[in-house]
DNA sequence: ATTAGCACTCGTTAAATATGAGTGCTAATA
DNA sequence: TATTAGCACTCATATTTAACGAGTGCTAAT
């Protein structure tokens, strides 16, 4: 167990060490106001910490920094979740409601603020289309042999698909198998129209065989369509003024990550439904990410569950302000109303 | 006028710099197996090159560099355009009928194929919807109060944007609007849609003025909805494998520019319609890429015209390769049908 | 239990030196 | 007259050496 000098004395370095990225010596912890003993009692207390896991050195002469296991300490226990501070939520809520009512704007708007806010950057993932259920299928004709399939779904997302038809096509062939789809599907989710449709096919070979083929295109065109989740990244150049990021060994493999948009879109999906979640370096599993912690949240927007955005930065990351501003962007997003 | 044996010399120094980005030495050119001079005869030539601006030197004791006049004349005169190598192009024309027919993913494709075939980025840019014309409007009911307007192209492309009523709107209503945008706007260029429909405003407001909020909600919605030209990049990680980008000095201005895709959309748009188009070093005016070169060249899909392919590099690119190599890329391209 | 004092460690910086690739010029050669 | 061998000179780069100083751990005094 930590005394209380020895978690004043944790807790100053990472203050410190999140602010200078420097390791953080006995003597000038001993200059702070908040620090009264002298430099040789705060370095024994160094030599504990350092014994419990708290802090390390990076060489002997040089001062303390925190490791993995401190920061962890620290998050867990000397950073106060969740203090919303109402006057700047309703302000945040503002500057959303000002950019847009289209929720994907919106999200958007969301992942710069919170950037801005932080000089980290930020990740946001739209809603999950494979959730939503199909409202309605319709078809336009371009010309004879080609037309624009389209589905929407109840939250308003549309898809659509160009068909190009082996030959000519009568409309009311057309008509009839977009009528099919509309009584079949409807209500399906997206993300099972693929093994629906099966159940339904066999009864559609009693139909007239002549369209056969034009009607199994179109019908496979429909069920083809992806809805992929709606990625943003926002202030990608944040990590350029990171300290620990001034280097090509650090720097390379995390834009090369961070730009590799479909495992991006994996990880957040994958990532554990919370309301705030503090990953410190190594514990996000990710060789690029190694130095770097990750504040991930759960959002809803206008009360609907919608997403998740997550915050990236450098290890050495300023967790209390970081935790702070999560909270506030997603309860400033929960707040807004899509439709007045 | 330059000799025989100074063009040699030349086009040996740029082809030894591009392949080893080290400066080079008279005694290096000696030792070659085309140069059949001693060091001292390159030497005295190098000066004259050098006195006509078209090589320089880092400083007083190392070999030399081709200076932009030097590599604008290299392209000019010792890069032969336009050789399509049948065999070649067919391959690629291959490739590309493989990965689908939807043009979207045809250019990425043909975008990620230029990069991996030059180990460059390269930016593709898709059709300017603006020139298409609509085909159709379409609406889609999600609620009482909401639903999706759709815009279809005569090219296929689908645009949608959903709409969001004052109050609840009668089915014909909506149908009647819808109807009237069809029968008005059928045929007009995307971008003038907003101009066009202001002509025909004036004679609405003669129509029941009950419900004239909400068709006008529905008539600005549809006219708003943005085209945005679809942007592609390929290969973005291939930067950091050029020597020249190996400090974050000149990295960082590369990336926070090709990172910002409006700058980028609008950069390639405003570029002259051209085949095959080399822009060197400085010369494209954009000082994050002082030290790049980019080829560009408009290319067509089936025939239509389509979009803008661009490649950037450092200046010591391969430009003999990068012309040859873009130009199979537009010819495969130009060859391939998207219906069949 | 706390603190002053001091020897010791070791990364960082600066200066001194060595290395060598490449040049320009001059004089000899074909 | 054009080419080449020879040589002194330049200058970026790498290597070595020395000085510096921030910070530590330990011991003894308070």
């Amino acid at each position: 167990m930590l005394t209380d000098r020895q978690l004043l004395i944790l807790r100053a370095i990472i203050d410190d060490y999140i602010q200078t990225a420097q390791p953080v010596g006995s003597r000038t912890l001993s200059k702070r106001d908040d620090l009264t003993f002298s430099s040789a009692t705060i370095r024994n207390d160094m030599a504990d910490l350092e014994d419990m896991g708290l802090i390390e050195k990076p060489h002997t002469s040089a001062g303390r920094i925190p490791s993995e296991v401190g920061y962890r300490y620290y998050v867990d226990h000397l950073v106060e979740k969740q203090i919303i501070d109402e006057r700047e939520t309703g302000r945040l809520e503002e500057r959303l409601k000002q950019s847009s009512k289209e929720s994907e704007i919106l999200i958007r708007q969301a992942a710069d603020l919170l950037s801005d806010l932080t000089n980290y950057t930020t990740v946001a993932l739209g809603p999950n289309s494979q959730m939503e259920t199909l409202a309605r299928v319709d078809f336009m004709p371009l010309d004879e042999r080609r037309g624009v399939v389209l589905i929407v779904t109840d939250q308003g997302h549309v898809e659509h698909r160009t068909v190009m038809f082996e030959s000519r096509v009568a409309p009311d062939v057309i008509e009839e198998t977009i009528r099919l789809l509309n009584d079949r599907l409807v209500g399906t989710p997206i993300g099972q129209l693929k093994i629906r449709i099966g159940e339904e096919v066999a009864k559609l070979q009693l139909a007239q065989r002549q369209q056969y083929e034009n009607m199994m295109q179109l019908i496979q065109s429909t069920v083809g369509i992806q809805t992929p989740s709606s990625l943003y990244l926002g202030g990608k150049k944040k990590i350029f003024n990171q300290p620990e990021f001034q280097t090509l060994d650090t720097l390379r493999p995390f834009l090369e990550w961070i730009d590799e948009q479909e495992r991006l879109t994996h990880w957040l999906e994958s990532l554990p439904n919370r309301e705030i979640y503090v990953s410190i370096g190594s514990e996000n599993g990710i060789v690029a990410l190694q130095n770097c912690s990750v504040i991930t949240s759960d959002y809803t927007l206008d009360g609907k569950t919608f997403g998740t955005i997550a915050m990236i930065g450098p290890t050495r990351m300023n967790y209390r302000h970081g935790v702070q501003m999560m909270g506030q962007i997603i309860e400033a997003l929960r707040r807004t109303k899509l439709d007045e």
